[in-house]
DNA sequence: TTAAAATAGTGAAACGTTTCTAATAAAAAG
DNA sequence: CTTTTTATTAGAAACGTTTCACTATTTTAA
């Protein structure tokens, strides 16, 4: 490996004048300058980014640690980040949340590996984030509300986007409308499930009363509640997904038992993922703006990097009407 | 901070015995091994993974490097990278290797700041790939065939699969097949080219030669130049998109001309991407092995890391057929 | 008992940078 | 001419670890 000394000696300079040359400080002479530049590229230098990192103690890099990165929902949340990071010279690296305590992502943030971090996975839990959260670490969550100095939210109005979906079927005439439920811990589904209650309480007087289904916010377990769902007698006529993807599972588990949408049934997710447009039939979902999420996450993380104060934002979700109700 | 000088001070030891303690080592007293942790945990020690990486001279992570973090297609070779460092006990970072020869992807690499690497990103070169790779250094990439010491790749069997596509649809009677193409240079392109041809040429006798309309693998351009070409006179029976993507435009150009799929024209893909099986008519495509890409590739990194030889692979593909033939 | 070996712990160097402080030489000021 | 300033370079400490080489103590073997 080639480090700095040997550049130095190979211009006949100290290594500090080779640093400062390399680093284009004016201090150093044109001409040295000159032929520090000459010595490193003849010998192919390359400097030690992590001897660099230890010595400056920072790294330059901010870090977005996800549940799981192969969520293709994901993707334009981390589109959004990468912009901005991009943008201020950063880098960026994407680690796995997953396997809690000795995650990558909180290995990273407790090691300080990164300036700066955006976190959406659910399984680092708020006092984990609160313990590693400080000036040279500031942290934004997606998936909760969570305040303080160093630790900021962006949120989507979840309660708002289910109250809209809810009020959408209502008023479309369904009375008998479902809750589709996530997993119980989870904050999103907690307040979409505010949202459903919400509506059908201020709409309420031939309502049927709050019902939900338990699932997991996955397809497969949305396609399986639905299918033992539909075979009790139970009538209802309309279903509020707590995701698109158990959306997805129940309508396949509708059609399955030539019910038709949303003549029998109505069925309205939340996510807008890219499928949902492209199901048969396609589906009326609450649409949010994951890339602005991500841009408001990182424009905020260098906000408190720099010293500045940095608010914690709502953002508003949009309904999106298609064929399923 | 905390640093193991503080530790060591508080426990009454020496910064040498404070590391050989924390790291368990046998050369340390039991007792005094116990006084150490206590002392490290109740002044709530981290130990700086940076200032480790340096004086251990590694990192103990592997970087999955992509184009673009966005990509949906990448969550199932993500998937299989992630299992496999997470078996070893490594942490895994994903980077964007946009920019070119300052991107993240390229300066971690440069700068050693990862221990080994797969690489899907045709945006940095062979030449780059070249320099980076050392012992130390091991790099997997799924995206071209590069081989070295200390270089080598999966891949996919993309000739093959495209012979596979296309005399299926010979088989099924189809005479005028076009090829829908992704970039030129694109090495997977090139080769489903190749295997477009070969098929057609060795089924010959009475088919419509090669004819190849250009695309990008997107969704937009493959309606639009699919648009483009209905709109012409020339008639064509079949299309084989060089993707998914490309092809599920193609299928909305042709519905949007009442062309009836497959009876009017049949099309098949390549990628078997999950949108493949849900759009209508569900897409006859390729499929290939993914998330085995990502296992066998990082098994490879360490299997070199590890100083035994690895030996590129390229793994088959499959045909799915489906409504679209 | 004495020599040899094992055990427990220490000090200091090292990893590759950056940056503070000092030193030298040349130029400007008096 | 001397003194002060400025420009350029050098030396050395520091970042927070790990680990080599060594010392001092205790145990075992002869």
């Amino acid at each position: 490996m080639i480090t700095l000394r040997d550049v130095a000696k190979k211009a006949g300079v100290a290594v500090s004048t080779a640093s400062y040359a390399l680093n284009n400080s004016s201090k150093i002479s044109l001409a040295t300058r000159k032929k520090v530049h000459k010595a490193a590229r003849d010998l192919g230098y390359q400097p030690h980014g992590i001897a660099r990192n230890l010595k400056k103690q920072k790294t330059e890099t901010i870090g977005l640690f996800l549940n799981d990165l192969s969520g293709p929902y994901y993707s334009e949340v981390i589109q959004g980040v990468q912009d901005v990071v991009s943008a201020h010279g950063y880098d960026l690296i994407v680690g796995s949340a997953s396997g809690g305590t000795n995650s990558t992502a909180y290995k990273f943030l407790l090691e300080k590996r990164v300036d700066g971090a955006v976190i959406l996975a659910p399984k680092i839990s708020d006092a984990e984030i609160s313990r590693v959260a400080k000036a040279s670490l500031p942290i934004i969550v997606l998936d909760r509300r969570l305040d303080s100095d160093y630790i900021k939210y962006v949120l989507i109005d979840n309660l708002n986007g289910a109250y809209q979906a809810v009020s959408h079927l209502i008023n479309r005439g369904y009375h008998k409308i479902v809750y589709l439920s996530g997993p119980e811990d989870s904050f999103d589904n907690q307040e979409r499930l505010k949202g459903y209650q919400q509506a059908l309480l201020e709409n309420g007087f031939n309502l049927m009363p709050p019902r939900i289904i338990s699932g997991n916010f996955t397809e497969k377990e949305g396609y399986q509640v639905i299918s033992g769902f539909l075979a009790q007698e139970e009538r209802i006529d309309a279903i509020f997904s707590a995701n698109d993807e158990m959306a997805i599972g129940a309508i396949q588990a509708i059609r399955k038992v030539n019910l038709k949408i949303p003549d029998d049934i109505a069925i309205v997710g939340f996510d807008d993922i890219r499928l949902a447009s492209y199901i048969n039939p396609p589906l009326t979902t609450i649409r949010h703006p994951k890339y602005e999420m991500g841009r408001f996450a990182t424009n905020m993380v260098f906000q408190v990097l720099h010293g500045s104060k940095a608010e914690s934002v709502v953002l508003p979700t949009q309904l999106i009407t298609r064929q399923s109700t």
